[in-house]
DNA sequence: GCTGATTATGGAAACGTTTCCATAACTGTA
DNA sequence: TACAGTTATGGAAACGTTTCCATAATCAGC
């Protein structure tokens, strides 16, 4: 059976096709009465317009990408569901995609947007480092970047980003630990080279002891990848070679608790023997045991300003911005003072 | 600049539009040496075909959804990841949608299939008890559940489902504890009506106290609704009213974790006072402290069969089917034997 | 009631594909 | 060489919209 379309009903209701496609699409030179009849219509034949006809006409679908690095991770989870209901309730259809083997996230984003005829793309997370204005220029829809590091010497009219201070957030951690007293501070980082969001936080560990006169140890210093298991491996690894530290940042909650199966398997208390700080301030965070000490990221915020600048650029002819949001620490119960 | 279509690739490569076509779609009746040369233009020009016109020919997208029920969740987080990577594969664009207004799962759906002219629809979680056979009709595309119940009376060949035995999991969990010596058992469910996961949950929680003689006690029940703040806040209520009990069940990790929260607060060990046990085997339960001992999902099993199941209908005209999988209880930390 | 301006409406082209149908170009056989 | 049978190709209609352009209807001012 085939569906009704916009001539049955310009047919039933004994109008031309314009004037239907006019009510449809609420422009105001329709008069009320001829409205109304045809509003009545469309109801009654539960008429609803064919997208993809409309998309070729216009030339443009209502499709916004999102990409997402990497396997599951809950803040990521939680990013996708805000910017979801924003995207969403601005008229958009929202595809995801998960970028899981090892292509470059700039070509997993061209191919995801030619591929699908994206109207725009968000990308969540990332590695970015390589970007050429070019790379940008390619990509021909508003492009976003947020939960990653945006590179140097990028043509900022070009992209948007929402995005934290990396290394001040994990500057003022350090700085946290410090000031319990802690000098002998043990680092889980991310392995990536370039100018990555694990490289910045590592930075801002170097400079926090840097400007505490703290010597840094390269034997403090451990990589894992966002994950459980990786921070507990990494956390086993510095346990037994830097067996004298006191506290351990590490970079993500994910790798934190990860960090702490190891510490309390090997006998050691948290707080008591070792402090814990994290990164990220995801709902496990406080509902661990102990409750976790670590760096807010105002992750609701963060989504709906990401949502709000594409749709801002789309629908009005927005230009492109830079928003960078502040985080905390939250105190919990996972450091003490020395 | 107008995007190269498919009358310039024909023109430039001195074909017919047909014959072009029938390169891109792969039909059998082209000449290879006309192949290759048509290929080659479609390379250097770097032809995409367009969808929307494609879609309108076709009359059918390539686009399915993903309904989500409710709001984050880590369980639905990693179906969600699974489900998209499978279903990019076969070549359909996955479009979420979280259901987070109270509307009713079934028209969520339908107006979600209807609006964005889908294939297919996959629903993760969501309250389908009052389903019909006429809601399913009226949908008319492939509607595939997972990870919650099925009513009764449906035709069942109308629909797919993979699914698990909640009542048999939730059985095989209370019986953990009754084994362990335990009789006075706390009962963390959720709060809903009719046939849905947590009323077979706590179905299963009755008929094992029936089958060992223990005596079911209406104060040992507390509802909450499958997140850390609710678990924790029943736990609170369940710790007054029962201060007793030596034994909670939670029927999803994330509530047993904040009823965790709850029971260290008061003082209590686990699971030297009260011993604990989830359902569902998030990541988190196995990293929590003491990793808590729980009901193991097959999430990964689950959600690719979910997405195999959708694209056999599509592209191989499969038949419905529905599939339960096992569940199993996976010991760790968190339950003491009496 | 006439004019000119304004408002409301209808017709048809165009968006870029796929596919049916017709025909041209080849094959192999007699 | 002629023919039927096959294979390869091209032309054009159709999918369901939106929007430009033309025209019909209405209105205000005299």
């Amino acid at each position: 059976m085939r569906n009704t379309n916009i001539k049955d009903i310009a047919r039933i209701a004994g109008v031309g096709v314009s004037t239907v496609s006019r009510v449809i699409n609420g422009h105001p030179e329709v008069k009320e009465e001829t409205r109304k009849h045809i509003q009545e219509i469309i109801e009654k034949y539960n008429y609803i317009p064919n997208n993809s006809a409309r998309n070729l006409k216009r030339t443009e679908t209502m499709d916004v990408g999102l990409l997402i690095k990497g396997m599951y991770n809950p803040f990521f989870a939680r990013m996708v569901q805000s910017i979801e209901k924003r995207l969403s309730m601005a008229g958009y259809s929202v595809i995801i995609h998960y970028n899981i083997d090892n292509s470059k996230d700039i070509d997993a984003a061209y191919e995801f947007i030619t591929e699908k005829k994206l109207r725009g793309i968000i990308c969540l997370g990332g590695d970015f480092d390589q970007l050429t204005d070019e790379d940008i220029e390619r990509l021909r829809v508003p492009f976003i970047l947020t939960s990653t590091e945006i590179p140097l010497d990028l043509d900022k009219t070009k992209f948007s980003s929402v995005i934290i201070d990396n290394e001040k957030a994990s500057y003022t951690a350090v700085m946290h630990l410090i000031n319990l007293g802690h000098s002998k501070i043990g680092l889980i980082s991310s392995g990536e080279e370039d100018r990555s969001v694990g490289t910045f936080r590592t930075e801002g560990y170097i400079k926090a002891l840097r400007d505490q006169q703290i010597e840094k140890q390269d034997h403090y210093f451990e990589v894992g990848a966002y994950t459980f298991e990786t921070g507990y491996l990494a956390m086993k690894r510095l346990l037994k070679k830097a067996s004298d530290i006191t506290a351990v940042f590490a970079i993500s909650d994910l790798m934190a608790i990860g960090a702490a199966r190891a510490i309390l398997e090997s006998g050691r208390r948290i707080p008591d023997d070792i402090s814990l700080i994290g990164f990220d301030d995801i709902d496990y965070a406080s509902y661990f045991n102990p409750p976790l000490t670590t760096v807010h990221q105002p992750v609701e915020e963060i989504a709906e300003t990401t949502a709000d600048v594409l749709v801002d650029i789309l629908d009005e002819g927005g230009i492109h911005r830079h928003v960078i949001f502040d985080t905390e620490i939250v105190v919990r119960a996972s450091c003490n003072a020395l």
